[in-house]
DNA sequence: ATATTGACATTTA
DNA sequence: ATAAATGCCAATA
């Protein structure tokens, strides 16, 4: 079932992320121990269960929410139903919810 | 086998 | 503040 492949353990990964908190893309490359950054979106992307790998608990660096393969709107809704603030399509105090993988 | 593709990040203007 | 250029790299085609 799961591999050694780097989808797998991304996807391995971005189940650690408790509820009610986030990470960055870059955070999660960082951990795999890449510097290919929109790799891990485009790994996520191709989610094969969403919701199950929470997925929509990886946004942008910056604090911008990033994509989602359902509506940036459905990952919003989420993120908000775990007690994340978003406004503007930005998480509001971003660090203060940043779960650190390393 | 090579070429393109991303739900990104950093630097520069 | 915005926008463009560049780097990144496994997966996909």
């Amino acid at each position: 079932m799961e591999g050694s492949s780097l989808r797998d353990r991304c996807y391995r990964l971005v189940c650690k992320i408790p509820k009610g908190k986030v990470t960055s893309y870059k955070e999660v490359a960082e951990a795999l121990g890449i510097r290919g950054y929109r790799l891990v979106g485009m790994l996520l992307s191709r989610n094969p269960e969403p919701v199950k790998i929470p997925c929509h608990r990886v946004v942008k660096s910056n604090g911008e929410v990033g994509g989602y393969i359902m509506g940036v709107d459905k990952k919003v809704e989420l993120l908000r139903s775990e007690g994340i603030p978003v406004k503007n399509g930005r998480i509001v105090d971003f660090q203060r919810y940043f779960f650190r993988l390393k």
